[in-house]
Order: C-alpha cells, then sequence, then structure tokens
RNA sequence: GGAGAGAUGGCCGAGUGGUCGAAGGCGCGCCCCUGCUAAGGGCGUAAGGGCCAAAAGCCCUUCGAGGGUUCGAAUCCCUCUCUCUCCGCCA
C-alpha cells in the first residue's frame, strides 16, 4: 500500500554471518574503534564503564583471525578456479588439487577461530548503551533530572484529595482484589463509567495525535521475537522486565508498543522522500517490573498490564533533535487538552534509558501524592535502534544506505493518564468531573 | 491440522557443478543526439564486512536461513523459516 512497505529483499537482515563484525550492531564499531576513549568518556555519564583494554585485546584478536581467514578463502577461491580451467582445457589439476586439501583443512579452523571471536564481541556489543547527546545533563540518577519547563497550575482544593485508590473503589470503578484473584498483584479491573473514561482517554489521544499531530495510527502484534526486542534493545540485556510467553516461537509480550512500531522499518532502505514516517499506536504493555519489588504497590501506577498510546518516528539523521522537540510537544498536548498541570524534565546521564540518547520524562501532577509522576518519556535513540534493526534510509547526498534515527514516546500512558484524570478532577464529594476535552 | 507450489539484485525475471555477484527487461543516475509536452543512443547502477591514517586499490561474504556433499555450490542432498493455493477449523 505504500512504499516503505515494499519487501526489501536485498535488505533482509543476515546476522550474524561469519563476516559480518560491524554487524550494525549497537555503538557505530568504526567510531569505537577509532576513538574507544571518546566512546568511554561518553559512556561514562550514564555511570557505564567501557572497559577500552578488553575491547582492544580482542579487537587486535580479531583482526588477526579475520584477515587470516579471508587470506585463506581468497587463496582457495583462486586455487578452485585453476582446478576448473585446467580441467576445461583437459590438463593435469594434481599440484592444485593437493594444495586444496590443505587450504580446506586451514580454512576450516581459521573460521572456527573467527566465529568464536565474533560471537565474543558481538555478545559484547549488545551489551553496550548508546551514547549520550551532548545536551544531556550531568547526574547520577531521577534527583539530578532537570525541569525544562511547566504547565498549568495544580489546582487549589479545600478539602483533603483523595488517591486514585480510594476514589476508584468509591465509585465502584476499580477493583484490585477482584484481580488479585485472578491474576495476582500488579493488575487491576476496571467497571463501568471508568472503563469507559479508561477507553475515552486512549481513543482522545489516538485522535489527536491522528488527526492534529500527523500520525498513522497502526494496529500492531502484541506478541513479538526476540530479534524484534534485540532491535529495539530490550534484549538481550534486560530479559527479566519481559514476559516471555511458553510456546514454540519463543514470543515475547511486547513491555511496549516501541518494540512492534519501531521494527517496522527493520531490514528495510527506505527513500528518503517518505521520511519522516509517523506512527502512533494504542496497546497495552505487559512489564514483569522484575526489581521494582515494593515500588508504587498501591494502585495502578506500576501494572504488569497497562495500556499506552504510542508515538514513533523514523526521521533522517539531521533531523532527529528537532523530531525529538516536536514529538514532546505532542505528549504535552494531550495534557494540556486534558487540563492536567505537569512539567518536562531532561533526565540525566544516569537516568537516560539503554537505548536513548536523550529523554524528556512528562511528568503530571498527582494530588494525592503531592508530586509530580512520570506519565511518558521520549527519547531520541539515534542510529542505535537502527543498527540494531538494520534500518536505513538512502542519503541523496551520499547515494549510499545509512541508519535511519528512531525517536519514541508514549502519547501518553493511559492507565497513568486516568489516575492524573481521577485525581485532579475529583471533587469534595468524591465525584469526578469528565474533563472538557473528553465531552462531546 | 492435511495437500501442493514457491523464495535469485530497487522491481520483474533467466540461470541445474567451474572466469555467475549472477543474462535480459523495467526503474533510476550521468552523458550524447534531438529540440518541444515524443523518441533514440552510450555508460553506470546490490548490500554487508576487512586491510589501509585516509583515498585509491585489493580482499571476503551474501542468490530465504542453517547444515552437508565437492578442489569448487545460486545450481546436488538434509533441516528449518516464510510466502502463495486448495481442504478442514476458527473470530
Amino acid at each position: 500500500m505504500r512504499v516503505w512497505l515494499r519487501r526489501s529483499r536485498a535488505a533482509r537482515w543476515r546476522w550474524p554471518g561469519p563476516d559480518s563484525i560491524d554487524g550494525g550492531v549497537l555503538l557505530d564499531s568504526k567510531s569505537l574503534r577509532a576513538d574507544p576513549q571518546a566512546v568511554a568518556a561518553n559512556l561514562a555519564r550514564r555511570g557505564f564503564k567501557l572497559d577500552v583494554e578488553s575491547f582492544r585485546s580482542f579487537e587486535e584478536r580479531r583482526k588477526a583471525v579475520q584477515v587470516e581467514a579471508d587470506r585463506l578463502r581468497a587463496e582457495r577461491n583462486a586455487n578452485a578456479k585453476a582446478v576448473g580451467m585446467a580441467k576445461g582445457r583437459g590438463e593435469d589439476a594434481s599440484t592444485a588439487l593437493a594444495r586444496a586439501d590443505e587450504l580446506t583443512r586451514e580454512l576450516a579452523s581459521a573460521d572456527a577461530a573467527l566465529v568464536a571471536v565474533q560471537a565474543e564481541t558481538e555478545s559484547w556489543q549488545l551489551g553496550l548503551p548508546n551514547t549520550l547527546h551532548d545536551s544531556v545533563p550531568p547526574g547520577r540518577d531521577e534527583s539530578d533530572n532537570v525541569e525544562v519547563r511547566r504547565h498549568g497550575e495544580p489546582r487549589k482544593l479545600d478539602f483533603t484529595p483523595l488517591d486514585h485508590v480510594a476514589l476508584g473503589e468509591q465509585l465502584g470503578g476499580l477493583d484490585f482484589d477482584a484481580a488479585a484473584r485472578i491474576s495476582g498483584a500488579r493488575f487491576v479491573i476496571v467497571r463501568g463509567a471508568l472503563a469507559r473514561l479508561h477507553r475515552a482517554l486512549a481513543q482522545f489521544m489516538l485522535d489527536v495525535h491522528t488527526s492534529e499531530h500527523g500520525y498513522t495510527e497502526l494496529y500492531v502484534p502484541y506478541l513479538v521475537s526476540a530479534a524484534a526486542l534485540q532491535g529495539t534493545g530490550q534484549l538481550p540485556k534486560f530479559a527479566a522486565d519481559l514476559f516471555k510467553v511458553e510456546s514454540e516461537q519463543g514470543f515475547y509480550l511486547i513491555p511496549t508498543a516501541e518494540v512492534p512500531v519501531t521494527n517496522l522499518v527493520r531490514e528495510q532502505i527506505l527513500e528518503a522522500a517518505v521520511l519522516p514516517l509517523q506512527f502512533v499506536a494504542h496497546t497495552p504493555s505487559f512489564r514483569s517490573e522484575a526489581g521494582s519489588h515494593g515500588k508504587d504497590t498501591r494502585g495502578m501506577i506500576r501494572q504488569h498490564q497497562f495500556d499506552k498510546v504510542e508515538l514513533v518516528q523514523i526521521v533522517k539523521p539531521a533531523d532527529s533533535y528537532a523530531a525529538l522537540e516536536r514529538l514532546t510537544t505532542h505528549a504535552e498536548a494531550i495534557l494540556r487538552k486534558l487540563e492536567l498541570p505537569y512539567r518536562v524534565m531532561a533526565l540525566c546521564g544516569g537516568d537516560v534509558g539503554f537505548a536513548s540518547a536523550k529523554t524528556y520524562d512528562l511528568e503530571v501532577w498527582l494530588p494525592s501524592q503531592q508530586k509530580y509522576r512520570e506519565i511518558s518519556s521520549c527519547s531520541n535513540c539515534e542510529a542505535f535502534q537502527a543498527r540494531r534493526m538494520q534500518a536505513r534510509w538512502r542519503n541523496p547526498e551520499t547515494g549510499k544506505p545509512e541508519p535511519v534515527h528512531t525517536l519514541n514516546g508514549s502519547g501518553v500512558a493511559v492507565g497513568r493518564a486516568l489516575v492524573a484524570v481521577l485525581e485532579n478532577y475529583q471533587n469534595a464529594d468524591g465525584s469526578i468531573t469528565i474533563p472538557a476535552a473528553l465531552r462531546s
């Protein structure tokens, strides 16, 4: 239906192949080789320690092994060709045939060594996070994030606000106990008017992004392959955060629509004219929340399953930072229209996610906590995911395929938006006023 | 679930053991001719990786994936994946 959906045989991702040492994996291997110290200095801003020495050592080994294997292969090819030509002329080929035997043996052992060193390099590289953009503020954790702007004033209430759990139970719309009996902790059943509000929020977001921000709506798989997850950076490092489905195919439940949506362009070479691509999808997200025991155990803030409207952009590298600003305002537009007070935070080096080069979080005001809480996260992954996915565009200036830049952002988390609406729109009698933007 | 067919470059499509990374066509790019909403001619046009400071150059890999046979595989054998058609089933 569209140019970018064409199947590209050329671009079919072959990997890990015997000679694809770079393989488009992770950080740009060339800059890593050229200046490992600079990469190490950059990654140190995240608190990630890059072992330059061990990189150098297996890089040296890799080079030696690869050169030797290539040399042997070249000789074997030439030798085989000589055999063919001799036989064609009806000449004796026994000398070349004897050499061929030796070459076969030598090549087998050289290849084995090459495969081994490449596997080692690859798994090491897959564990390296993205480099950070220069503008990312320094810092170790959440507390060092920098507020960029703030919008809206928290309502002055002349009563003590309830949290969404109390409000939801009063209204008979949120049932955590029933969900616990059915599935366990960190699930919820939403009922009646609140279920409808939840649905309205999701549809509202989709409508705004498609009709006002130029996104194309997608319906996507909720079960994805390990390869797709590796493409966007969840695997191999963060398997513990995912739900793996017991099945022959080895499916995982998506932790975010970012995975299927961004992978839409994997193994593609896109024509410059189709960029930028802007997609929006409403999906559930499944997260094991391993390692968050005791955090936000009450309520809907942190669940194993939640709905999210996700924005994804595929852009030319030169445009990606402008796109990040725009994408962030697209997510903000939802909160503005819902008249929810929020602030925009630039995440510090220590808080930026694995695949991202720069991230803005949107935090919405929650009266019950008297705090701003994350409701969206907007990231520019630059070429990081594109390299892992082999997602490229043809740069007219060079005529060559180059990695695209990918961005994603929640626009916004539906479950948390429901929480925010309940809490910010509550009345003294425990009723909820429906935001004007949702009335029709 | 059962039966069959297929997978080659941006696209279509040849190619059953040896100068095949791959004929031919289309598309695209540059140039020439021509000069008006036409046509003709020439050349060029895959991706990934390595060596090199770099360019040039050289080399390796890739004809769905993996393995095997062979001195040598797009071509022969095995396994898998995906696509299409028919039957069954299902929303």
